[in-house]
DNA sequence: TAGATTGTTAATCGATTAACAATC
DNA sequence: TAGATTGTTAATCGATTAACAATC
């Protein structure tokens, strides 16, 4: 298999099939003009994407739903636990913590860090809350950590970035609205809510499009 | 000026001018190109996305800042105040309460509400929690409220969202990682967090893409 | 006026879709 | 084998970029 260069549009679409076929019967096979009409994408568009991968279907029937699923996991990373760390503890930064959804099989979250002293040393869901200065301690002893989720208030988002990025990580789940600067080999994604309302707000008044 | 079809893609871009300018001198002119450079993105693609709406430019000087985010922002239709009710009252809404970003003067959390007696008739940052049931009333009685913002568990979901749009909603932030269904004439955003844990996870392997 | 930068048209690039030979 | 659906190539569509005349 190649590394041939796909593009985030593929990989998104890639994690809506995941949440599609979670819902179907793992024994049964889907076509994917099937799978295609559950999202409203075209069939040519899913069996683009996946040829992008290998060969998962088999012609005249479609795509095994179980393998399928656990085809896409591989291909993302997922069918493993990959180990986490969340930077800040706010309000965001808690409900995080306490998701279920992040507590799901393939993310493990085993570090929560802030800097603030009246967080320090207490407990949340079983993990206790250390000095965000204790990162290159904690990223060198424990068990491999290549992701932070970052909450920290936007002051202070950049510092934070420049340390944990010295200290190791790999990959950062931006929720600040700051544009992080970071070397070339670090992955980030931006979650920013209040753009997103922003850009709801704008097609609340004209409509058109069932947001991305 | 005529009604365009705007592309997702421009809207997505502008709120990421505007939280450019926002940390630049309200006086000082831009050009295109400097703002294009702060955010890596092209002269041309900024221009263009601009003429989309009017002309905001001064040939020869560039954009003042001052004009050009506050012209921004009515295209968005952030400049006047939104009110917004959050509905589901979990880790993650209660967090978005608090979100100081939501408290700027652009939207305005006018209710909140929930279905859980141990929830309903406390009091949230100074909000009442409402019986979901109370919507219909509750959105005929006060100030226009046209955007809700879902975070209620996946399986309710629909249901919620059938019931908020027959009571007259017309725009929904989505946090569940369900693909709702809704008439044609209500905008959707989705803000899917696990998923785009599940794409971060495919590029810290191999590196490419500063998230979108 | 000369220099700078816009707004816009034309050219390029990339992503989506249509079509079909391969094959289960 | 006949019917169905894949994987893939070619055609289309849309979005980005380059180039430049308009103009401050």
């Amino acid at each position: 298999m190649k590394e041939i260069k796909i593009s985030p549009k593929v990989i998104e679409r890639l994690t809506k099939y995941l949440r599609c076929l979670e819902n179907l019967t793992p024994e049964d096979y889907i076509s994917s003009e099937e799978l295609a009409d559950k999202m409203g994408f075209t069939a040519a568009q899913v069996r683009k994407d996946l040829s992008n991968f290998g060969e998962f279907g088999v012609r005249g029937k479609g795509y095994q739903i179980r393998t399928l699923h656990s085809d896409i996991e591989k291909i993302l990373g997922v069918h493993k636990t990959n180990n986490i760390v969340i930077i800040g503890l706010g309000r965001l930064g808690s409900a995080l913590i306490s998701e279920s959804e992040f507590t799901k099989e393939s993310f493990n979250i085993v570090g929560v860090f802030d800097n603030s002293p009246d967080k320090i040393g207490t407990e949340v869901r079983g993990l206790k809350v250390r000095d965000i200065k204790e990162i290159p301690y904690f990223l060198k002893s424990k068990e491999k950590v290549e992701i932070a989720i970052v909450t920290v208030p936007k002051y202070a988002a950049q510092e934070v970035t420049d340390f944990i990025v010295k200290s190791g990580i790999k990959a950062i789940l931006n929720f600040t609205p700051v544009n992080l600067e970071a070397p070339e080999n670090v992955a980030i994604q931006n979650i920013d809510l209040y753009a997103k309302l922003q850009e709801l707000n704008y097609w609340k008044e004209r409509i058109l499009v069932r947001g991305e």
